[in-house]
DNA sequence: TTTT
DNA sequence: TTTT
């Protein structure tokens, strides 16, 4: 019942193969990066292009849709949210990662 | 002509006085951080509350409407952009900061 | 899964008292109308307003919930799908019905 | 500033070829239908195909994109905003009608 | 690292 | 009236 507060919805590019994981029990995660394009036009009316890269994780059915169907460069929608995490890195600093948790996913272009 | 793209929406609570910053020119920066909050139920049948906060960026006119009418814990809707960049701390270590950039926002219960 | 193929969403306030019906079983149904205000600035430079008008129906818990929590004028968000439908008035002649179908909605303002 | 609290998002195919009008002066508006296309499974455990067909119009620069590159048949997203409105038809019946006003459109699939 |  |  979260959906209405923290939605995140992308329409882009796959840039890797998904890694998937498989849990014992079977439940599977999967990861892939998504590039959304944006264009806009600067100061001296050139036509310019901002790239934005997202990691994107999903669980269970949703990571199996992504295992069966989704590669590297295809096109795809995304419905998620938008959440953060940290860790500690192997020099003992903190490290921050943001993730869009997929709920849904959309093959787009056949 | 990015908004179909990458959109992200959120209704939550503002965390902190709004950061606003005028450029020599008369131009606003605004930063809020945001809390949206998910409850779930647990393996062991307990509602679960968690909070995920979001750093929020606006420019110009939304950043205005930040600095006039936005305080501490209002409840407010945000409709923008994931955007993620970089930048070297004082160690020469890379960080890593996403943030929402807002198109739009909605104040809410008056 | 029809989620990101059809999706509204209306942040505004309810119109009427919502009219509930249970069916045997127990299941319910929730009928209201949400009014959303839209300013915009005319040709000679006035701000005018726009509401417009529009039908949510809403099944078993999110029917619940509304039955329970909403009342006329309350401020809520509603996220649904687009739907059409068709039915022969009494006098023979078709009609057709666009509701928006609530899958989820949030008190706002407490 | 209407775009948070009226929003409709569709992602389907075109059903038939744009109808652009254009107006003294050179502005346009465009009318198409948007199929969108949901599965599900019913009591007997089949799977049930159920398509939403939505009007959508768009004006000026929307509806110019809409003459250049939409088809039958193409596969679009839309960004827009849900109106209704009425009319008396030649037998002076009052007949409703509702559209998605598209802000934005989306090519998919190449 | 994708795509147009 | 589209598409898978």
């Amino acid at each position: 019942m979260n959906a209405m507060k923290n939605r995140v919805q992308l329409i882009g590019n796959v840039g890797n193969e998904p890694e998937v994981k498989t849990f014992d029990g079977g439940k599977k995660v999967a990861n892939i990066t998504v590039a959304t394009n944006d264009y806009y036009i600067n100061d001296k009316g050139d036509k310019v292009e901002q790239t934005e890269w997202h990691r994107v994780t999903a669980w269970g059915k949703t990571a199996e849709i992504i295992e069966k169907y989704v590669k590297k460069g295809k096109e795809i929608a995304i419905d998620g949210k938008l959440t953060h995490r940290s860790y500690d890195d192997k020099d003992g600093n903190k490290r921050y990662i943001t993730e869009v948790v997929a709920n849904d996913i959309l093959l787009l272009g056949k």
